[in-house]
DNA sequence: TTTAAAATCACCCAATAGGGTATTGTTTTC
DNA sequence: GAAAACAATACCCTATTGGGTGATTTTAAA
């Protein structure tokens, strides 16, 4: 049974390069390669990889919206991440888009496949460099961690801008002239989230909205 | 030049048999062995170690207080988490509390030994299993990083009472009940504590509350 | 096409919150 | 032992917020 990788990669050079170890090495097969991650469904639907290997940079949609996607349409797909700068930000972002894995793009081919093999086989492959950079960048920090998809208020999109200018701590005159409303519809929006939140006050649904990550 | 390794450990014979094998091997001295995290200010003083061996579970202060302790005031000294289960929050808890390496308890000596020399030449070992716990921890998950040390805003033990539980969501006439004082003082308290916050709303102080981790 | 939801505005009233000032002890610190 | 910080209380007045009720228009869905 070999392994279906697809790459998503915009340097011609290293995918050509990826594609040409894949296929030549016993159990592992390249079954799409994308230069980027605008029809990242299409492909995706149409070589149903088990692994895909994914470059962060990309012109367009980058690795990490990418990751995000495939992650909530198809959470079978193992995504190995490989990135060539040891970009904390970069690297913590893929980690909250449900990445399986991270590789540096300069490790050596075998190191490749081996990632790719335990990603596929449910581990969790992580260059030294890249754990060391995901430590040091939760070390001495705060984290207020949520779930985005637990629960879903309902909220309008119209509502959804009232409460982020809340969670500003703007007064309602000022929510009123920011989205050109008057400070009546203001309040009446502002009544009916707190009802689809089940809250009575401010701070209640600025809690709540920062915890639930403001849907 | 040896490396010296202090040891936290609640179980005897496990903390016995780590300072054997670390005593028997050249390049590493056990300089010390505590049972539990009650005096480690004493303990890391006197030995003054390279790297602290450190288990979460111990009765008293557990292996994350220590570690965040130790971290804050000796930031040079390299700290090994070694644990049993695989309990995502508390891994998690000791990744922001400054550990850095993960081992689990079940590893066999060498990588004990390897784990211990990967941190003192800074790097940041972590177990396959940790890994994997560590990257399901964050998939999909909303996160709101801030670091604690940036700023002291000199609240009073009193005024941080307040401040939770406003940011709890209570008013002002429960917060006097909870915290048996009247109305009238409370209100005095919160409006010390919008001016040490430079806030002018309930809603703000308790964004600063959230992202300042409450100090 | 009827229904339903969303968005808009308005008025009333009560509750809550915010700002200022002041006083009185009690700690803590220098 | 004096000065500074903290804790507690009270009263003033205003601004802001929260809840109810009702209405119109637009948009979207059944």
């Amino acid at each position: 049974m070999e392994i279906r990788i697809a790459i998503f990669e915009d340097n011609k050079l290293v995918r050509d390069a990826l594609q040409a170890i894949l296929n030549g090495t016993p159990g592992f097969t390249c079954c799409g390669i994308s230069a980027d991650g605008n029809h990242w469904e299409e492909d995706i639907k149409r070589n149903l990889p088990d692994v895909v290997l994914m470059d962060i940079e990309m012109p367009g949609l980058n690795g990490i919206e990418v990751t995000q996607y495939i992650n909530d349409l198809f959470p079978q797909i193992k995504i190995l991440i490989q990135t060539v700068f040891n970009d904390s930000e970069k690297i913590f972002q893929a980690l909250c888009a449900g990445a399986s894995g991270y590789i540096l793009k300069n490790d050596p081919p075998h190191k490749y496949l081996d990632a790719i093999n335990e990603v596929y086989n449910g581990g969790a492959p992580i260059s030294a460099s890249v754990a060391k950079k995901v430590l040091g960048f939760f070390a001495n920090k705060n984290v207020v961690l949520t779930s985005p998809s637990s629960i879903d208020y309902q909220l309008s999109e119209r509502e959804k801008e009232i409460l982020r200018l809340m969670v500003d701590g703007r007064q309602y005159k000022d929510i009123a002239e920011q989205a050109f409303i008057s400070y009546e519809t203001v309040r009446t929006h502002v009544k009916h989230i707190y009802k689809k939140l089940h809250v009575a006050s401010r701070s209640e649904a600025v809690m709540k909205a920062i915890q639930q990550g403001l849907r």
